[in-house]
DNA sequence: AAACAATCCAACCGCGATCCA
DNA sequence: CTGGATCGCGGTTGGATTGTT
């Protein structure tokens, strides 16, 4: 059997998402799931193939993603974890909610590879290995040296560990993950944030976020949600790099708000 | 300030597994 | 049972960003 390559017609898009894009997909599985990937982006108008629209959701755009650093546990546990089961990362991606495997792999490349290397606690493991081996490793790694010092916050990277911003101003580490301590002039971040400030006008799509902005300060990674809100249409992804322009939406959506006294 | 190197990470590719007619 | 369609996984790439000289 020949398979056809993925994205083989031509006319399908590739390369990074469109905040538009992002939308349309968001939109299209909260309304009717994702039951076959391969026929959802033409049903969704989207210029994509399944396999580039489920990478999206999964790595990206699910609402139950945590974006940020890594905490010291999840590394540890992610080392142990390597450690027993090797490069199995949607396996290991089990063990850590919120994290996907592409995620995971990419730390483990980028970070705890060296880490390992540097511990000599984890040598390279391919497929499964005998029970006997999965309990001697897992013993070895619970005895591991795990007192390096955390490593620098990457300025590339939201953290859920970075010194707070200057008050009621915005903190842009990319355009799809920002983070922001709240002035007194802001709504509160609780459970009805979502809907009654983000999601006014279509508070069914409120649901699914409702836990993500309930901390002092605000992780937001779902910009093309909040573009919806705003009913921009924009053809440059680039405005939402602006400070400027989070920190006028999130003063306008402040605003529209009845707020109670701080 | 410019050039270059290093790092990060989103997205792609190919393959094996699984489903199903 | 067979084989086409689809899914899910792991490896890899390349553009963007950050750091260094």
């Amino acid at each position: 059997m020949v398979r056809a390559p993925c994205c083989e017609k031509m006319g399908l898009k590739k390369g990074p998402w469109t905040a538009e894009e992002d939308l349309i997909l968001i939109n299209y599985i909260k309304l009717h799931g994702h039951g076959n990937w391969r026929a959802l982006p033409k049903q969704a108008g989207l210029l994509r193939c399944g396999k580039s629209c489920r990478l999206r959701w999964i790595n990206y755009l699910r609402p139950d993603i945590k974006r940020g650093n890594f905490s010291r546990e999840e590394e540890d546990t992610i080392l142990k974890l390597h450690e027993m089961l090797g490069n199995r990362w949607s396996a290991i991606a089990a063990e850590l909610p919120g994290r996907t495997d592409n995620e995971i792999k990419n730390v483990w490349h980028t970070h705890l590879k060296k880490r390992a290397e540097k511990n000599h606690v984890t040598p390279e493991i391919k497929g499964l290995k005998t029970d006997q081996e999965l309990v001697d490793s897992s013993n070895l790694a619970a005895g591991s040296d795990q007192a390096e010092e955390r490593r620098p916050i990457s300025p590339q990277q939201c953290s859920s560990d970075t010194s707070s911003v200057t008050t009621g101003d915005i903190d842009i580490s990319n355009s799809m993950c920002m983070k922001m301590e709240l002035s007194d002039d802001f709504p509160e971040m609780d459970e009805n944030f979502w809907s009654e400030v983000l999601f006014a006008d279509n508070p069914s799509i409120a649901g699914d976020y409702s836990g993500i902005a309930t901390e002092p300060q605000l992780q937001f990674p779902f910009s093309p949600l909040v573009i919806e809100v705003e009913q921009v249409h924009a053809t440059n992804s680039n405005m939402y790099d602006s400070t400027e322009y989070w920190h006028n939406l999130f003063t306008r959506a402040g605003e529209s708000l009845e707020l109670p006294e701080i």
